[in-house]
DNA sequence: GTCTATATACGGATAGAC
DNA sequence: GTCTATCCGTATATAGAC
């Protein structure tokens, strides 16, 4: 499984998350026809995305929104009731598609090393197809109202734990040695995570995100599997790099 | 060389940035008894720290910053000429302390591995002591103007080529094997800011900073030293872990 | 559905008393 | 050095025309 493939099977587009957000608040947007409030959601997240990740949720005001979009600021209010309401729409979406995306591509993977790279590949994909959200996300979590925050933790500690849990399961069935799974876990997260916050430094490096996973995976694999030394897996690191 | 060993031969302490300071912007600060502006400026920094770190710089008003602090706005504008100034001080405070502290752990450090572990341990062990300081940096540097971004850049740039030098050293020498320096050095620097970016979750996990140091430099040189193996780097943190 | 115009509050910053 | 009082711009949100 490549990026390539991941795209092909999983079409997680900013599309995709308009519609499925206008279905879960069609009670409380005022707009009725489902095509305009889809086509406006598009514009109204992609230009929210845009200036927040530039300049911070809070920093951008609803006039800044209204330019951007090309929707006047009484228009916007049709779509959600203030700009907190905004924020928790843009976040709790997140959420949901990352832990059916990760379930599903561990459930299609035999043994815990399969398992623990089809986990790592799934996320940096994901996030690479969807870096403005998980961006967005990771930056404004701790703007959000407590019980928000409350949920964001859990999600977080989630995929944290289904790494986990894998790490624990090979370690059982003699595939990884590590008297940390859970720490070993976190670690990964926050590889995992450099993916998506530093965008633009690998970008200018031309970075494909097929090397970093591959890189990623080496790396982990190196230390869970006792003696699998430099060569073999770092032969694919190996293939395309520059100099 | 532990935390409690770093602490006592290097006391970065809030006070001690706030003499730095002092000293230098001592132009532009109205109070000229050096004692009251330190003591004062500790405070400030403290109550925007314990603010913007909560709900964000741009989130705290200087109603709020004046509160904390029990000065009024008045006397605020007496320590600096406006709230982006405030930010500036605090930024561009943090960068030359991170410079200085790596450069020294590093150059008393002979050899590669050594070397590699004494940054990986110095950056812990600041970041440790000035959490606060290094949370809000990360946080809010995409807030500062183009000028001082720039610099913020160049300056992770500059710990992440410390540590890449390092390692292309080791391959250089033989000690290490990796087909990417700068690239491994992305993923370590990632480790280590995970440590006070999460520092809420492994507080609560009761997880000392020499742990995770240890954990972290075991799994670097495990994917940096071929055929390491998992037994005798791994007992270390075998020794003080709970089961 | 979307616009313009506006109500109302809160923001940063300063002046001048003490 | 610090405070109180206040200026003035800009923020969110709404009302009502089209």
């Amino acid at each position: 499984m490549n990026y390539a493939q991941f795209r092909r099977r999983l079409p997680v587009t900013g599309k995709n998350i308009c519609e499925e957000i206008y279905r879960r608040h069609r009670g409380e947007i005022r707009i009725k026809k489902a095509a305009t409030a889809v086509h406006n959601l598009e514009k109204i997240f992609q230009a929210a995305l845009k200036i927040s990740n530039r300049r911070g949720f809070q920093a951008m005001s609803m006039r800044d929104l209204s330019r951007e979009t090309g929707l006047s600021t009484g228009a916007l209010y049709a779509y959600f009731s203030s700009k907190e309401e905004l924020l928790k729409m843009m976040q709790e979406q997140r959420r949901g598609i990352v832990a059916r995306v990760l379930d599903q591509a561990v459930a299609g993977a035999a043994g815990p090393a399969e398992k623990l790279a089809a986990a790592i590949r799934a996320h940096l994909y994901l996030s690479e197809a969807l870096q403005p959200w998980f961006y967005f996300s990771f930056m404004e979590a701790k703007n959000l109202p407590p019980s928000q925050k409350k949920a964001a933790v859990a999600g977080s500690r989630s995929t944290e734990k289904l790494l986990a849990d894998i790490i624990a399961d090979g370690v059982r069935t003699g595939v990884f040695t590590t008297p940390e799974p859970l720490l070993t876990a976190s670690l990964i997260k926050a590889m995992l995570q450099d993916w998506y916050l530093k965008r633009g430094k690998y970008r200018a490096r031309r970075l494909t995100v097929d090397r970093y996973a591959e890189f990623t995976i080496t790396m982990v694999m190196a230390f869970l599997i006792p003696g699998i030394g430099a060569s073999p897996a770092r032969g694919k690191t190996l293939d395309d790099r520059q100099g």
